[in-house]
DNA sequence: GCCGTTTTCGGCCCGACTGTTTTCAGTCG
């Protein structure tokens, strides 16, 4: 969302519904911003923010609860809402103040909240005082020396914008969840390894396994005797490109890849997605990033309840809090206090009549609960789960035998299908299916029917041998087929039909850009009933940090398949777990799941190495609450083929 | 703007840090 232009969307030509729950949830968010630049009431602010979430995260059609008027009965909207929602889904027409305020607030005031350290209020002040209106314009007033006289600002503030404005054009976005795992283990690494330091734990979004990661949060344990010299040694740890912060609990970092001692690669990344994420110069730009980190230095009997902290959620953290305020306690980063007890004394101060937690299990006991999985914190639903001893038992890696959509030479894969056996079969896997791009893809080497079948018989025999060898391995013989005109399929049905699985995908990327969500629905909802399609693959198109997907109505399409399983034919829809891609986002997964729609975990591997990203996906598909009877990957080869076959 | 109720209006999560002040506002997470 970061950078996008505030536009307020048109209707569709027909309806109702006139707009999308996304449309809808992503213009309330928009209002909060503006609302904000305006210098409106920040609970007013807060409230539409809420309702953006609430509506952006339902599973439930947006049309019928206003139509039935349901609508004002969810939390968080209310007569003002809930009429507005009502208007605007109904008739195709945005409330007029909401139109107003898009038309009255500068685009470039919205493009500098992204300058670290400025927000609303004095982004307001600038542009009523000074006319400031854009970044460009901001940059000129800071050089000439107009911003430090204003009342409230000063020298210092004055460079810290111009400091904000250098990073902001630098980078300014977030990054990929395995480029932040990447630099939140070789930081904490280091940490850890610190004299002193007791425990260092990686916390945050990154421990959340959030698609995307803002910056990294660090919790550090030590001793009151040892902090200072903890504390220093943290500041002249290698790969530390800028100190932003540092107070008696709090350090505020930026990091280089200069932390990673072996060097900082991106590995072989397949055309498609090299395509979106800026080409050649993508691994460039990598190498030269940066992260944000902040570390957090507390004594060990506090350690338990910052981690909880900040790993939040926010939102997490909000209903955790109410649920210990309506049992007379406080939550924070120090402690489980009781409120009789700690009276009017607040912080640290007051954390001496917490009560006692030495894991985050046991602060969740205190409160009714059972632990909940970092993954789950992100109030959409685990908290009550928790309280009712409800949680799912999620799946792991070792619950993984397989997966159904890779490359080989044969299109536009790096390795051979023998390399790609032997990996999967290193990788303790019982099966392997293979799903080679289709003819129509040309940038991929779209293999043909001949070549297609050829490999079937060599995936035969290979099959055949291992069998007589005893060995529980086996290749399965799929194509990545595209989505053509009309839902159509790349390969006639004669040739599909000897397959053991079809993986229907988009590429068309810009076709399917171009047309609006009921097109791209419907041709979706064809190529769903083609029967020969196993897979809907990558089912939006995004590429993380690169470009978002096409306009879809995921829930409907998830219903279609939800149908066809019903009534005995298998429609599984991939997880793709390349991590530019982690498509279906795992906001789904849950109401994916709900319907009884199987999931499949794909690496979309182009390389051997490509084969392990499988972790990123299992990682999306656990936020997902997804169980391993949830995914057909945790089926035995015998299973996985009379599931195919059925 | 929402919620919950003492049904008419006050409270809405909360603490650290910074830069500006001389007690606090803004920003961030």
């Amino acid at each position: 969302m970061a950078g996008a232009s505030f536009i307020l969307p048109k209707a569709r030509p027909s309806g109702p519904p006139y707009f999308s729950r996304n449309q809808v949830a992503n213009v309330m968010h928009q209002v909060a911003v503006l609302l904000e630049l305006q210098g409106a009431n920040v609970f007013r602010v807060r409230s539409y923010q809420n309702a953006s979430r609430t509506l952006g995260s339902l599973t439930t059609d947006l049309g019928e609860l206003i139509a039935s008027g349901e609508i004002f009965g969810i939390k968080g909207i209310g007569k003002g809402l809930g009429s507005a929602l009502t208007q605007s889904v109904q008739e195709g027409k945005w409330p007029s103040d909401w139109i107003d305020l898009h038309n009255s607030t500068p685009q470039g005031l919205i493009e500098m909240l992204g300058i670290p350290g400025l927000g609303p209020k004095r982004i307001k002040l600038m542009h009523d005082e000074l006319g400031i209106n854009s970044v460009a314009s901001l940059k000129a007033a800071a050089l000439d020396g107009q911003i430090a006289p204003m009342k409230g600002f000063g020298e210092k503030s004055q460079q810290r914008m111009l400091d904000g404005i250098e990073l902001l054009s630098r980078f300014r976005a977030r990054r990929r969840l395995d480029i932040g795992l990447k630099y939140g283990e070789a930081f904490t690494n280091k940490v850890a390894a610190i004299p002193g330091v007791i425990e260092a734990t990686l916390a945050g979004s990154t421990r959340r396994r959030k698609e995307t990661i803002g910056d990294l949060d660090v919790v550090v344990s030590v001793k009151q005797e040892d902090h200072e010299s903890v504390a220093n040694a943290i500041l002249n740890l290698n790969g530390i490109a800028d100190v932003k912060g540092a107070g008696d609990s709090k350090i505020s970092l930026i990091l280089d890849t200069s932390i990673f001692e072996e060097g900082f690669t991106v590995g072989h990344i397949d055309s498609n997605v090299l395509e979106a994420i800026g080409g050649d110069d993508y691994e460039q730009l990598e190498s030269g990033g940066t992260i944000d980190a902040q570390v957090r230095l507390v004594p060990p009997h506090v350690a338990a309840f910052t981690l909880a902290y900040f790993t939040g959620s926010k939102e997490h953290n909000i209903a955790m809090r109410q649920r210990a305020i309506s049992r007379g306690l406080r939550l924070n980063e120090f402690g489980l206090i009781p409120d009789s007890e700690a009276g009017d004394l607040k912080g640290m101060a007051a954390a001496k009549f917490s009560l006692a937690a030495t894991s985050e299990k046991e602060i969740y006991a205190h409160l009714g609960m059972q632990w909940v999985t970092p993954e789950l914190r992100e109030d959409t639903g685990e908290v009550i789960a928790g309280e009712l001893n409800q949680l799912p038992n999620l799946i792991e890696m070792s619950d993984i035998r397989g997966s159904l959509h890779n490359h080989t030479t044969l299109s536009d894969g790096e390795a051979s299908l023998e390399e790609m056996a032997d990996t999967a079969q290193k990788m303790g896997w019982n099966w392997l299916g293979l799903a080679d791009h289709s003819p129509t893809l040309q940038i991929a080497n779209g293999a043909s029917a001949e070549d297609l079948l050829e490999q079937g018989n060599t995936i035969k025999k290979y099959n055949q041998q291992w069998q007589e060898q005893g060995k529980d391995f086996r290749l399965v013989h799929g194509v990545e087929s595209d989505i053509l005109a009309g839902g159509k399929l790349d390969h006639p049905d004669d040739v599909l039909s000897q397959l053991d699985y079809t993986v229907a995908s988009v590429h068309a990327m810009g076709k399917w850009k171009a047309r609006d969500e009921v097109q791209n629905t419907e041709e979706l909802l064809q190529v769903i009933d083609h029967p020969a399609t196993t897979i809907l693959g990558h089912p939006t198109g995004r590429i993380l940090q690169g470009r978002d997907g096409y306009e879809v109505d995921l829930l409907s399409v998830i219903e279609h398949m939800a149908d066809h399983n019903d009534a005995g034919r298998l429609k599984a829809i991939e997880l793709n777990a390349s991590p530019y891609r982690l498509d279906l986002d795992w906001r789904l997964c849950k109401h994916a799941k709900g319907l009884g729609v199987p999931i499949i975990i794909n690496p979309d591997a182009h390389s051997i190495r490509g084969l392990a990203d499988i972790t990123y996906g299992v990682m999306c598909a656990r936020k997902g609450w997804l169980e391993s009877g949830d995914v057909l990957n945790s089926l035995s080869g015998e299973d996985l083929m009379s599931r195919l076959h059925s």
